[in-house]
Order: structure tokens, then sequence, then C-alpha cells
DNA sequence: GCTCTTTTTTTCGAGCCTCGAAAAAAAGAA
DNA sequence: TTCTTTTTTTCGAGGCTCGAAAAAAAGAGC
């Protein structure tokens, strides 16, 4: 049961609504928010005289083009990116990329460590996040939300690292463990779910309501927008497109399956196929972006062993995509990372795998776009995902507990 | 953008949460649905009013006990079964069967027809939809919706039949077509999703916000809950886990591909591998249930290609049901329908290969229930769905369009 | 430079909705 | 018959949105 709707739960929506929209435009005027909104003038008024009052926007001082109309001019207003900051954090193999941004989303100040993830203990990858946020956050009081992104499976609530590729470490308790050094909200978040928050902000007008991100590096992973929403599992973060089968019995995968389709698709399953190895030889534990480039050489100057390679990787990520749109279809499809620097290789071998599929009949018209950098992609997806919880969980609600506390005590105390 | 919410909103809104409460519960004392939806006892006061008022509920007889407590009496208020009633209609191969319940639920009459859906042309399927839904509507004015389930793949707005085993025809418009003729409300949906509904219905604590419902008959179709919610997908009804690739260029199946898991697992598909047929002969229209039973007893009884043939069934849905694991966790897992019968067979197949998949490393620990009938499943499943719209759609939405216009008609005559 | 027009923003009163407290209602208990 | 207990309704207060009117802030015209 949901459970009823009050006048509270009425305003802080269409506040939340309000910074939504003035987050997406950027700068916005009262008019224009109360048309995008569908609130009257008056309700955008007060809602925007609040938010002001608040220190949560500020008047834009008047940018460009002004373009002399008549009438009394519009004054625009805009987040204060002095209202709130966040914390985000990318975890991936050996590498951990932090930055702190403001309530704007623009980058204050950023830090990188490399480090050996397969060797760190426990312990040291939480002291790790911990120091680097630390010093991020220095002695400001206005961060209101960390968000930490690893490359691996995540609880569906946000919490923890279940099993990650990067650490041999399972059960990571990040979120309450942060939670309680920093006393503020930590959000663990699946990397590609992080690129597909990103892929969304970048550029609606591509990657709408329903996309897949698919990244292609060691491993396979995917972030799916669903609707206008992330899809995750119901008790793990979800979309291990990776780990769907591709053929049973098949290839050995790094997570201890057989036939999986990152056991074809991962790079060191093309790097294990293109040497002759045997399909049930262990992943090596790393391979190094070089490596893939000279594979990828090999295959276009026609390399029989380097083609076959990435012909059986672009046919499982085929099958594997035309699976997917058997439960669903989400295209476009957005090939980010590594990966894409072979994409003249595996798009043919991907659509021809797809076209033989059920759900992928229409293969032809199936848009595969490519992005090559992720880092920046889940940074900004996770810098998004903290300033729009912020903007629901923190300023959404009128702030007037106090006000209203003050109030209360006040008017007993006059009576 | 959602759009503002008003005062209408927040109405609409906990009216229906007031009306979903009583559904739920049966009969309910005024009290018990303050403390269900946790709105205050002055506001479901006055929504209670409301309704009675607008006959969607009633006082309910003073069913059983009295407990004989001190104190006023509480006093129930139901459902109106006269309130509105709808249309539920399941189109499945060979077999057209309706029933018209009332606002409760309760079925008041039922009308089942046989035809040979393959032979009979588009204009004709219609029009034996339209006859049977006339007869059931006869003079009645309070048939407020109509929900159509078929087997085959619905589009995502649920107007359309897109595709679907039982009829040679594609883009078969039921929904325009039988809202021209009725002024109604018609939804398309497909089957295996209203078992789903049902079952969630039926036993909410066993099947709560997450489960998959797999219907085991010609076709193999799924009806996914996630979150609460079924599972769509974007441009169809989605959810064709049947469709997804078990084996690469695998058996042919009935949808002109290869290696679906239907191809495996689907009667036919059992039928042709028991019957030593190659696994690329074309799928025979039709398998009666009776030998579908034969087979599964000759592999009881220790026929090896029908063991066989059984074991790669189980082995495909198992795979199949591991894949599906990987992109989200539904458990528990329901199997429905004529599959059922040969669960003993099946499930230990299913599991085997369940356990070899990433998704399914705790497979042991995945509960599997099975449901022989799915024609009532379907049927009950429509009426909710049918039913729980009108609560939403109709009465939730404040019934005072006409008096609100009457009252500032008056005003304005008045002044 | 002053007035007129146009457009944006704020203000104000009305109406709707929820809530808490008090009153009313409807029983059993004494 | 009166007291106690529990449920339900009533009533006034407060919060929120809305439409209309007023105020504000420009350019246009003379």
């Amino acid at each position: 049961m949901v459970g009823g709707i009050r006048h509270y739960e009425m305003r802080k929506r269409n506040r939340a609504l309000v910074i939504s929209a003035v987050r997406k435009a950027g700068q916005c005027s009262r008019t224009q928010i109360a048309r995008l909104t569908d609130l009257s003038q008056s309700t955008i008024s007060a809602i925007a005289s609040d938010l002001l009052d608040e220190k949560i926007m500020r008047q834009a001082g008047q940018g460009e083009a002004t373009p002399a109309r008549r009438g009394r001019p519009q004054v625009a207003i805009e987040l204060n990116p002095e209202a709130a900051s966040a914390v985000c954090v990318y975890l991936s193999f050996n590498n951990l990329s932090a930055a702190l941004v403001d309530y704007c989303g623009r980058v204050i100040e950023r830090q990188d460590t490399r480090l050996s993830t397969l060797d760190v203990g426990q312990r040291e990858l939480m002291d790790l996040a911990a120091s680097t946020i630390r010093s991020l956050i220095g002695n400001r009081d206005n961060v209101l939300r960390v968000v930490l992104a690893v490359q691996g499976i995540t609880d569906s609530d946000g919490h923890e690292l279940l099993w990650s590729p990067i650490t041999p470490h399972n059960h990571v308790p990040f979120g309450p463990a942060l939670e309680e050094i920093f006393g503020l909200p930590v959000i663990v978040q699946n990397d590609c779910n992080m690129i597909a928050a990103a892929l969304r902000w970048h550029d609606p007008q591509r990657y709408g309501d329903n996309f897949a991100a698919i990244l292609l590096s060691d491993g396979i992973g995917m972030g799916l927008m669903l609707n206008g929403r992330l899809f995750t599992g119901t008790h793990s973060s979800g979309g291990e497109f990776g780990h769907m089968i591709h053929e049973p019995n098949g290839a050995l995968c790094r997570c201890g399956r057989q036939g999986c389709i990152e056991a074809y698709a991962g790079t060191y399953a093309i790097w294990r196929k293109a040497h002759g190895r045997s399909p049930m030889e262990e992943p090596v534990a790393d391979t190094e972006p070089e490596h893939m480039g000279a594979l990828a050489r090999c295959a276009r100057s026609g390399d029989e062993r380097a083609l076959e390679a990435f012909n059986e990787a672009g046919q499982a990520i085929g099958f594997g995509i035309g699976s997917l749109f058997a439960l669903v279809d989400p295209a476009p499809i957005v090939i980010v990372g590594q990966g894409t620097t072979a994409m003249d290789i595996l798009e043919p071998a991907i659509r021809r795998a797809l076209a033989r599929t059920a759900g992928g009949q229409d293969a032809v018209d199936i848009p595969i776009e490519t992005e090559r950098e992720e880092i920046p992609l889940v940074q900004h997806g996770c810098a998004m995902t903290a300033l729009t919880g912020i903007d629901n969980d923190i300023f959404g609600p009128a702030q007037r507990a106090e006000t209203n506390a003050a109030r209360s005590v006040t008017r007993k105390s006059v009576a």
C-alpha cells in the first residue's frame, strides 16, 4: 500500500518538478517553468520565491541574448551552484577516479588514484575510498551525497558491492561503512547504470525513455533504460547481460560458469580465442588496451584466427541482444568503451546474429551507436544521480522543518 | 515531464486508494481503511460517504462474526457489485471463452465457443469477438470495460494483436475495432500477463512484487511481475521468453527462426524429438493434450527417446530462466498449464541447467510452483485488470463532473 | 521626456482537501 | 438507567493551487 497523499506531498512533488525543469533547462523564467510543468503562474511564483529564499536557486545574471522585446523582461533563475555539492567515485580495475561536483553538476575538484585492485584487502579498499572522499570534502559543509560506481554487481538498494571482477572480495559494504564515517547518504551503483543515466542527460533526443548501453571491456556490462527509468534487478543491480547464456555448456567464463556471453565477447575471451587457446583455459587477469588494438589490426589485415575471435564475440553479443529484445525492445543500442575500437569488425557480426533472432526481426533498423570513453560517462552519471537524488529527497520537501517547529512553539508559548 | 499535482489529483489518488483497499479486503470498516491507507479518520469518512452516495460502495450486511465488543460497532462497507461490470474474453487456440463479471469480480454469465482459429479470416475473428461481447452485454448499461486476452504478442498500448500462433493474421486491431462498436475502452493483453496478474490476486503472500509465470503449452509464454508491476516491452507486450535463444542456429521454431527456447520446450518440439524427427522439421500445427500425457507416461516408464525429449525441454527452460535471472531475479517461478503434468520429469532437468548459470547460482533455493489450469487464471486476470482499471480511471476521479458544472452554472446564473 | 502598450511577476480571495479535536452515535457493562 | 468504550461524523484551521486583478518593468510612439 502506497499510503495516502497530503498537501505536503503535493508541494513536495511540485517543488521537485520545478527544480527538475530548471535543471534540465539550465536557466528558466517563471513563465517558462509554468509552461513546462503545467502549473499555474501563481503556484510557480510561490514555489520559485521559496526556492530563492532558501538559496536553492538564484537569479541568473542575464547571460547572452536579451532579445529586446516589449514588455517586462523575463528574469531567468537557475540552480545555485553553492546550494549543495556531491562526491562521485568510480572504482574500476586498478583505478579509482573521484570528483567533487557543485549543485549544477560542474566538477570542482578531481582526484585519480592507481592501485592494484586485485591485491588490495577489503579493509584497504574501503579506507582508500574513504580517504579520497575525505580529501575531496575538505571542510565543505554542503556536501550532501556520495555516489560510488563500481564495475560489478551491487545490491538493488545501493548499499553493497556484491561481486566484482576487480576484487576477490564479496559483499563489500561500501554504503553503510562510508555513511557511518561521513554521516551522508552513500549510494553504490553499477557503472553501466551510471553510463545509461549519463547518456540520457547528454542527449535526451537520442537516448530517451528506452535504450540499452552495453559496455565492452574485460567484462560485458549493461545499463538498461526502460520507460524512462533505470532498470535494476529485484535483489541485485541486475542487467548482467554478460552472464546470459550464449552456448549451453560452452566456453569458460571469468565467473566460473560456462557459456556466458562474456566468455566469448569479453576482451579476455577474444584474446584467448585469437591466440588459439582452449575455450576452457582460465581467463587471464588483465588484457591491456594496446593488445586488443593490435589484435583488431591483425584481424583487419587478414589474420584468420583474430578475425574469427572477433566474429565469435560479435555473434555472442548479437544473439544476446536478440534474446534481450525478445523480453523487451530497448532500441537504440549504445556500445561503450574499449570494445568500440573494433566496432568495424564487430558490428557486421552482431547484426548477422541479431537478424537470426526473433527479437531482432528488424535488425537493420536497430540503431547501434558507439561511445569510446566510459569514465567520463560514469562520472557524469554519478553526478546526475547524486544531484537528482538531492533534488527529490532533500530540496523537494519544503525546507520549513525548523520554521514549522518554531512556529508551533511560538503559537503554543503565545497561547 | 509528468505535470504538476493539484487537489483534484490528490483526491483522485486517495479515492483510488480507498477503493483498492476495500477491493483487497472484501469488507472493511472506515477505521480499518484509515489504518490501511494511512489517511485520517476524517478524510476516510468524507471519501467513504462520497463513495456510498455515488453507489460505488454499499454498506455490507453484517456478515458473520459480530464479536460483541463494547463500543459503537464498526460498520463494514464493500464494493457495490452493481456499480459496474466488465467483459473478459480469452482467445486461445481453437477456443474463445468469455465472461461477464460484476464490480466485485464475480462471474455473472459465461460463454464458450469452439472455432478453428487457424482457418478463420481476420474479419470473422473480430466479428466473433464482437458478437460474443454483444450477447454478454445484452441490454446492461453498466459495462464499463472490455479486456481481451490473447495467446500471442500484443502492442504495449493494449490495442492490437501483433502476432499470434493461433491465427495467420498479423496486426489484428481488436482494440480500436471493438471500441468503435461498443463505445467502451477495450484492452488487448497477452494471456501470460493476465495469468501473472491473477496469481498476485489469488495469493499475494506467495506471488508478491516479483515473480515470473511461465506458461508451457504449444508455445512458451511468460508473464513477469517486477516491483509490483506487470513488465511489458516498450513496443510489444514483451516477455517473449519462448523466443530467447537457447542454441544459436539450433532447432527450427514455429516463429520461423532457429534455436528459440520454444523450439525445444514447446509441446510440438517435445513431440518432434520424442518421435525421432529432425529438429529442423516443420512444427506440427497442433499437439493434443492426450498425446503429451501419453508421451510423459512413456518417459516415466523408461522410453529413452521420450525421456531425452523432456530432458532437452527442461534444459532449454532451465538455461532460459538462468539468462532471465542474469537480467533480473524474479523468484519464485510458477509453471502454468499443460506442461505441468510432466513436471516430475521436467523439474530435475530445469534445475540441473539452472544450476549451471550465473543467474541461477542459488538454484536450489528458487521455488518453482505449478498451476495446472491456465484458462481460469487468464479469465480472473482479465477481470481484475478490467476492474482495477475502472477503479483508477473512472471511479477514482471524483464523480462530480456534472455536479461541478451544475454548481458553477448555478453560481453564475445567481450572480 | 512623457504616456501608451505589452509582457512578466506578484498579490489576493476563493475553493478544495486533509487534519486534529471535539461532538455525536451506538453499542455493552454496571 | 447511567457509565464506559469504540466508531463515525462534524467543525474549524491550515496548506495548497487557481484565476483574476494589480503591480512592475520594460519598449514604442509622439
